[in-house]
DNA sequence: GATGAATGAGGCTTCATTCAT
DNA sequence: CATGAATGAAGCCTCATTCAT
């Protein structure tokens, strides 16, 4: 005959609580790691009981797959209108856009960004990589409008992708890692500085363009 | 002077086993992350018994740090001697070779670098941030050396290091979580490419270098 | 003298819900067994809320014991008014229609009886075993009643009618576990064989009544 | 890093543990049933550490099924020869002595029956249901050569055949809840009794064998 | 009264670590 | 030295019970 000795008893809305937990799941897993999270530190983060958080979200996986969707969709209603206006007039101001969005959204995310690598390098990979595939496959095709439309030229617009992808990702992570705050005007300023000029349509001095092979 | 005082042994001397016990934690933690993997899988990867890792390794997160000094020392001895040489006559020369030598360390190394990667999303953060910083700095002392050479230009050395350091360390990361083999001279091309054009001196049509502000 | 002081409401006395939910106990508890069983699913089961099931009984202990109340009063209806006859002039007749009426008992409450036999495996055995003690009791009664009539005749008649108890009971609980209907009358019909028999006055050239020792 | 405080550490053969835990698993399922047992008493009857038990068997579940398997074995090795044997000269005789084989190996077992009887009636029913009913079939066969054999007459061998087990094992049952010690001799006497006069072939004056319908 | 979201004690299971052999 | 059986702390999850609405 067990005894609830209760604490404390708050209601709210059901998709306020799922978003408290949802949150307190990215600061603890953030904090600790998936694996180093238990989910009492996660409930207690959020300010309810263990089994509250099996109300919400069937197992600790499940708060995973939770809160990569609701960081997909969330990526993808910040960059989609971009997208859509790519190909227009003001190229060169397209990607300037981008990369001002990307590092906004980046300087936002970060914390589940850092969860979803974890993620990612042990179980389950397919979901995490999908969402970074999504993004170097949208960048590589504003590269490509940009090549066809004569605003730009680069010999492998994928790995350039991928490339600028990481690098603003991967410079976000090391940040963080350090505990650093990051200054965003200098970061855009940099981002934008190695897009302009990796896709420059001029000859280096020091390179030039292989000849088809 | 250390000398070889031990007569090989037809089956495992001390060092071979330890180097062993080494590897099959790389193969385990690299197939399942960190936490996720045991020191029973370990144990039988190396083809030794559970107790026997701890004959070498205090704890399984000694072994952690056994593969983090592993990494750095072969990390270190594999650059070290292309630094002490920049800043001679051929600079790009230098990059272009620094860059392929990068590429084909990561290539080789790819497991660890994941595994240091959780880790350092977790906890411990120092020791893991310390290898990656270590090759930024490396980057931003080189192209810090071309300015003053006269070789290249760039606005923000340090940054831009983190952005190739990140775009090429990210990019063989994404190949490796897809499973994907990654092409070496594809790879070292669009390296080659991203880092001459974004050091290149020439003003883009599209980019200006800002006025010291 | 109870007067019917509540008027009937369109949707569920007091009494109707609890009755409900101790039929939906039943079922539930008989499916899954008693510590199998979740009130989340009795109450469903009841059509009624989780919070419900503890306005009429205070805990999962209490539905057992409403059940076995339930139970027990029914049992002891069913067979007064047969065991007050005992005794009477037609012996044989009596007990033929007690085996009848038992079956009969049997058959319609061998859910309960698997409850209670599980619940009597486990906890608080007295209350459960009480339930067939008395049947046995009643059973050995009707049988000294029968010997002292010249009825019928028996070594040791409360081990006799514990084995009429168990055989009966035993096969019923055997039928229910395999999911196979009762066929009534071939029950009936052997369940007489079996008591006829063994309470025969005659001695079988196979067995000797034991003499007094 | 967690620290394992030891107590003690008595290492025995595997068989000898196995053994062991299984006799605990016994003892603690029949005094708290089987979901009413938990790992950590069992452990603890047994003398060994919680995890050790998962050493040996795999979860709870597996404990219950290796309890049956060694049940079975038993229970058929201990009538296995009887059985042989029916058929023979002196079917009484062997009536008798599988009756005696039969208590005892109840008398000896009861916890395990009980154990498997709660069981039974939860999940899984499949397994446990047809131990018993293999005890059926067994005594119904040996009906019914000895109908064959002219020794005894009966109506329906396979009811009576139920009968007879489950008046045995119910006894035994009935009589272990109440934590009555088993009087052997009283309960061989009754049993052939019960059996004997069951299975005669004279008529009764109370009884006569149905005409064929 | 009725409801069902919230609670948290407690069960099952895993696995880093120890140590008798 | 090497081994792997044993250990037990700690994690995930279930569900009886409570109580704000």
């Amino acid at each position: 005959m067990r005894l609830a000795t209760k604490r404390k008893r708050v209601l709210k809305s059901p998709e306020d609580r799922r978003a408290e937990i949802l949150d307190a799941a990215t600061r603890v897993f953030c904090d600790k790691g998936v694996s180093g999270a238990t989910v009492a530190e996660i409930a207690e983060a959020a300010g309810v009981a263990k089994g509250t958080v099996y109300l919400y979200f069937g197992s600790k996986e499940h708060l995973l797959v939770a809160l990569r969707d609701r960081f997909t969709d969330q990526l993808l209603e910040h960059v989609s209108d971009l997208l859509s206006r790519v190909g227009q007039d003001d190229w060169w101001g397209l990607v300037d856009a981008t990369i001002e969005s990307m590092v906004d959204f980046m300087i936002g995310k970060e914390d589940l960004m850092r969860v979803f690598l974890e993620e990612g390098l042990s179980s389950d990979v397919a979901k995490v990589v999908d969402v970074g595939s999504r993004v170097d496959s949208m960048f590589a095709a504003a590269i490509q409008m940009g090549i066809e439309a004569g605003a730009c030229k680069v010999t492998d617009p994928e790995l350039m992708a991928s490339f600028f992808h990481h690098a603003l990702e991967g410079y976000m992570l090391h940040a963080c890692l350090h505990g650093d705050a990051v200054d965003r005007d200098r970061f855009v300023a940099a981002a934008k500085e190695l897009v302009h000029k990796s896709l420059s349509r001029q000859e280096q001095e020091s390179w030039k363009a292989p000849s088809a092979s």
